[in-house]
DNA sequence: ACAAAACAGGATAAATTTATCCGAATAAAT
DNA sequence: ATTTATTCGGATAAATTTATCCTGTTTTGT
């Protein structure tokens, strides 16, 4: 479904959500020992949600990562997937092909036209800060 | 969403079936320049199919693929993804924990069943047939 | 100033997926 | 029997994704 890029990303973008909304900022270390995640690894992949604008990387002693908490609910899960594997999970064709639309249709295109569509609704309606007070609560995981 | 390998098995299938549904056997060659793939990796595949007993083989001259009339309808788009990529799209955590469940989800997983559950009953209720027959009927493309 | 803690980013390596090549096996046609 | 068309399967290569390493830069605390 997801790369394992984007599956490390959106757990981090969670638990830095989950922290910021503490006024918490938390380091690549602690990140990505409570993601479970490769430490350098996770690096790449916040450099480029800091690159998007989506976490503030803070360098130097006490630096870190933080998400402004009033942005927290303005960022959805559509905005982690497409930095990092772009939108081609709900958009484009199910089976490969270059074009696939209402007028030349894959054979599965109007079965998964839901599916996506599903899908696509759910990534960007599903925001950080429900999904952050959801891990704060202890109702949810993020690793294990 | 699905491997390339998968993408290619899926479009080789149904190419068969839609040939194998009018009384034809098609060649390895035939079948990747219709469905548009790389012959070797496409080989590959077929393979794969052959041995999970969802595409027939035959060696020599006049050789090829084809698939049971009879079975056209009992195989669902569900074998040819579980045979390829395995169950773990419509199964298992959309971010990756090793275990999600009720008793332990991740924070995705209660919007993310339902996705994956309309997902899982599409792959396993749509059939080999009725795709053939829009193939066939040129309601729906392969290629390009 | 200096040392220490932290992220940035380029280089590289490992693993996986995708793709190709080729000789062997098979079966039909001649 | 021999040739020809075809799949099988092992070896290899190319491309992409995942992961690591190392040096540089930034910031704070002493």
């Amino acid at each position: 479904m997801f790369s394992k890029a984007c599956e490390y990303g959106i757990k981090a973008a969670i638990y830095i959500a989950s922290n910021s909304n503490e006024g918490k900022r938390v380091s690549l270390k602690g990140i990505s020992k409570h993601i479970d995640s490769p430490e350098a690894f996770t690096a790449k992949i916040l450099q480029t949600l800091a690159r998007e604008n989506i976490v503030n990387s803070i360098r130097g002693i006490n630096g870190g990562f933080e998400i402004d908490k009033q942005k927290l609910e303005n960022i959805q899960l559509a905005d982690i997937v497409n930095a990092i594997d772009g939108d081609s999970i709900y958009k484009g064709s199910g089976i490969g092909l270059k074009e696939c639309s209402e007028q030349h249709p894959c054979p599965i295109h109007n079965d998964f036209k839901v599916v996506r569509n599903n899908l696509r609704i759910l990534l960007e309606t599903t925001n950080l800060k429900s999904l952050a007070m959801n891990v704060n609560a202890g109702a949810v995981f993020l690793k294990i």
